[in-house]
DNA sequence: TATAAAAATGTAATAATTACAACCATGCTC
DNA sequence: GAGCATGGTTGTAATTATTACATTTTTATA
């Protein structure tokens, strides 16, 4: 709470309630939740909250740095405080997304020489050994 | 043509009109098409084609080993016929969807341990050569 | 308080995807 | 060959995610 205003202030974002609440909610579950999972949790406590204010606050984090889009092969968006590079992990049994520790700086790549990169992105699915058992 | 009907019978697929053009489309056009692109592009030989008959001729494809869905984070999915493991690059100037090498079998990762891993993805954004000249 | 700027909202449009009903081709029985 | 059943194929229509934009509300500043 008091966390999440400084960080937002330290960005330069003005620290709304929506955007205290959204930013808060990405840190304590990381779920990677997609927006509808964040908006329905979060409009309880919030009756004023809209699904837009939503999308707009992932927006915001996302060209600050405070937030990056997950994607694992759906077609719906997730959402991940956690900014540094790594991976994810969908599993076709529970549904849920793992995270994993990969070096993905040493990949070496042939065939993008004198491209600027500035996201990487990857993602495995399977079935998560919770779900083998 | 007459490769795409023998790659399908092949697969024990029928070699119906619509999953030979739509085959043959993707062999052709390595530029990672979307569903729309796909359809708009076939329906003028194929007027009689619909964007569902698209979708399930795709999702068949996947579920056979004959196309892999691309996602390099945009709303909309791509196709690609090369199923090997490789990278994509969307870049974000012209929008263009890259290929690249990479050796993802040599990728370390932490924290998957257990769990059946049946697919991988890489996707990278930035700028390509052209777009930065 | 008045004014301006920023943020949040809601409506409605758009666009992607999916569910399921209708259609059609093939092979079988008579 | 006509009728009929079966499974494969297609498309209509509904659903759902996302975006555009105009309006309202809140906050900051003078
Ligand atoms: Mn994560
Ligand atoms: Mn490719
Ligand atoms: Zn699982
Ligand atoms: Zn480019």
């Amino acid at each position: 709470m008091e966390e999440e205003k400084e960080l937002l202030e330290n960005t330069n974002i003005k620290p709304s309630i929506a955007r205290v609440k959204v930013l808060e909610y990405l840190r304590n579950n990381k779920t990677h939740p997609t927006v509808e999972e964040i908006y329905t949790s979060l409009a309880e406590e919030i009756p004023t909250l809209s699904k837009t204010t939503v999308y707009n606050t992932l927006e915001l984090f996302e060209n600050n740095g405070l937030a990056r889009i997950v994607n694992v092969g759906e077609n719906e968006s997730r959402y991940d405080a956690d900014i540094s590079n790594h991976g994810h992990f969908k599993c076709d049994g529970c549904g849920r997304v793992y995270d994993f520790r990969v070096n993905m700086e040493a990949l070496e790549t042939r065939g993008l020489e004198g491209y600027k990169i500035w996201e990487k992105h990857l993602y495995y699915r399977g079935i998560c050994s919770r779900c083998r058992d």
